[in-house]
DNA sequence: CGTGAAAGATAGCCAGTGCTATACCTTCTG
DNA sequence: CAGAAGGTATAGCACTGGCTATCTTTCACG
């Protein structure tokens, strides 16, 4: 982290003594830092698929086995099963060998909040023409990289629409 | 896959005995279809990234040099001359040592198409009433899993706003 | 109640994308 | 025109997220 923005830094200084920008107020280090962010919302991305799965899981079958989850993220099953040891790791699920997967309550909080936007994301998609199907695989992409401020306009446009 | 399949089809009978299914012609292997092309398009993001970055340094500079590459994407240099290997394996770009980095036919159709995805996505967000940096910012990443035909519904959108 | 099939865990491989350190060209300057 | 400076390439490491193959555990049924 600390690491980052060292370098992040560094890179602005270097490049400042070029003084060939246009006008833009952060000319440069505003795109590295948005494809940082970018980079950093991929990489919770595959958490919080997983954590809304298992929670799917859970509400549809009452457990959330490995194969289940596997199956449904179209995966290896070994694949799963590391995701699901980075998910406990990280502290958002637990298990036990050869019982099922558990959210912890960080877990079921981001589920919740994930699934929540998910739905939005789709609404909104729909709302404004998108059919449904392409609407739901768009979704699944997108959603990682909509911001607070981004999912709160979609919540306007969708209320005002009523 | 006859092992997939019978999971598949328990899990779908037990589900449709609660009837509330709603329409679904398939119900599990759609999702993971949908993680699929996730995943997939994410591996297709960093080279449209990087294509699109490269195009912009020719308009701008009139060349595009892996140090500045590297500092707009936010990377470190041989990170960047990494991504460009991959460039040009994928037939994308060109490169001589030590001198530039050039888009192919290809690589420039690429950037083309992508920037102007890029354009449009951003119009949409600030449309819909998302401030223009968050907007730009969330358009790094949602960007590369927008399809066609959602763009075309953003386009739409833009168009009947006018 | 024992066994075989299915579920899960583990090992080991690969590719991708970061990084730092270091070696190697080019270029510019004194 | 030599040498320093800076841009570029290369080597080597770490981690993630895929995969197949294989071993172990569970559990359901004969």
């Amino acid at each position: 982290m600390a690491k980052k923005l060292s370098l992040g830094y560094k890179v602005f200084l270097t490049h400042s003594g070029n003084l060939n920008m246009p006008t833009s107020p952060t000319p440069l280090q505003d795109q590295a830092d948005r494809f940082a962010r970018a980079r950093e919302a991929q990489s919770v991305a595959l958490l919080e698929d997983y954590v809304e799965l298992i929670g799917d899981l859970h509400a549809e079958l009452g457990e959330a086995r490995v194969a289940d989850i596997a199956q449904r993220m179209g995966v290896a099953q070994p694949t799963a099963t590391k995701a699901i040891a980075r998910l406990k790791r990280e502290g958002l699920a637990t298990s036990r060998p050869y019982r099922g997967v558990f959210l912890t309550e960080d877990g079921s909080a981001m589920a919740d909040r994930v699934r929540s936007r998910h739905r939005t994301i789709v609404a909104f998609l729909i709302a404004v023409g998108v059919p449904e199907d392409v609407a739901e695989t768009d979704a699944e992409g997108i959603e990682h990289h909509v911001s607070g401020h981004t999912l709160k306009a979609f919540e306007r446009f969708l209320a005002q629409r009523d």
